[in-house]
DNA sequence: ACATAAAACGAACGGTCGTGCTATTCTCTC
DNA sequence: GAGAGAATAGCACGACCGTTCGTTTTATGT
């Protein structure tokens, strides 16, 4: 199918932009000169703005999925794997995978006061985000590398602000030790609630 | 003069609607439309959406130092007013001063990649309120409540990106524990930095 | 190679955008 | 309270928005 090939084409694109102008910036006669084709071919792909705003969002979702969690998948279980997946986004940052900056951190601000399905969505995709973040500090707590008393909920709250802070630092501000800045605080704040190898005492128990 | 007393009106409204649909999004027939007015009419006050835009960040500075910067002012220099600052941004934030939340988190994040004179503006604007958190940081620093070794720019980074995290954390995904984790991080956070005043020290128990 | 279906196009629609211009209405000052 | 000047309204323009529709081109299966 050629269909399928030349609507990949324009999500990527369209990924791109938003991650520039915004998702509401993102328009379909911009994005049809861009890869100089007619707006209502673009268009028949999609069959309205929204679906074509909901498909590029699960685009950019698969990119945010592959660039930041297929790396790290093969790290250890618990501690490791945190950090990795901590390194994974600052990484991501710096490699400058969305040109304008990371495309969730955009969006949800741009779209946290503004009711509709694709609203929904980007809460949705930041829901799990944020859960991933939790469970891979649970396993570590199971592993034994974290306290039992630290929040999951809390330290990904943290964790997931540092990472927005780079985002603004970093583009907004163009200070070029941005990411450097987050990559200490994450570290710091990491490296204060883990249990030291020598004397960590495996509790695997499920929760 | 009353175009002066129209002009504050628009803007006041501006700036509601701006926090809630962007900078971009806000257009000016709507805003005509919702305060009783003509396109032209209003449009004269400023000349350009640009300069509408312009003034709209402005009146929104001005709230933002009033709600936030005016009530420490008479808080003791150092830490305390570095504390105050913290709590305020909270209360801030929990008021809800902007229906859409924090202005400048979503300006900041609208215009980090979109070259021109409003992105000068918000950027100005953040280097500002940056500024003044380091600012208080150094003072604390100066008045020994701080280790000298803290990295004000950091700690400044720090804080500023848990304010974000909150304003995430509470209009997009809903969370009302977003503050109370903000909070938590950043009351940490600083009294882990504090040089405790030697005749009042006091055993401190955390959840 | 041909029939058929999929894909892309071009033109047009009603709306809204930002922005001019001119005319009218209001508000201050004397 | 009348005249001057500021403030607002009315209307039109061109550009672009999302969307529809009928046509033409291109790809696919046999």
């Amino acid at each position: 199918m050629k269909g399928e090939r030349t609507r990949q084409s324009i999500l990527d694109r369209a990924v791109d932009v938003a991650s520039l102008e915004g998702l509401e910036g993102l328009t379909i006669g911009r994005l049809a000169d861009e890869l100089k084709m007619s707006k209502s071919g673009l268009f028949a792909h999609f069959g309205s703005k929204e679906d074509l705003q909901i498909a590029t969002i699960e685009a950019a979702a698969q990119r945010y999925i592959s660039e930041i969690f297929t790396p790290v998948l093969q790290q250890p279980r618990g501690y490791p794997r945190l950090v990795a997946i901590c390194d994974s986004w600052l990484s991501y940052m710096r490699r400058g995978v969305f040109p304008g900056g990371c495309f969730f951190a955009a969006a949800s601000f741009e779209f946290d006061s503004r009711p509709g399905l694709v609203r929904d969505l980007v809460r949705r995709m930041m829901d799990d985000w944020i859960g991933a973040l939790e469970r891979s500090i649970r396993m570590a707590q199971e592993e034994g590398h974290l306290g039992a008393e630290v929040d999951p909920s809390q330290l990904a709250f943290e964790l997931n602000a540092l990472f927005f802070g780079a985002n603004f630092d970093f583009y907004l501000r163009n200070d070029t030790n941005a990411i450097e800045k987050a990559e200490k605080a994450v570290r710091a704040r990491l490296e204060g609630l883990r249990i030291e190898p020598k004397r960590a005492r495996k509790m695997k128990k499920t929760a």
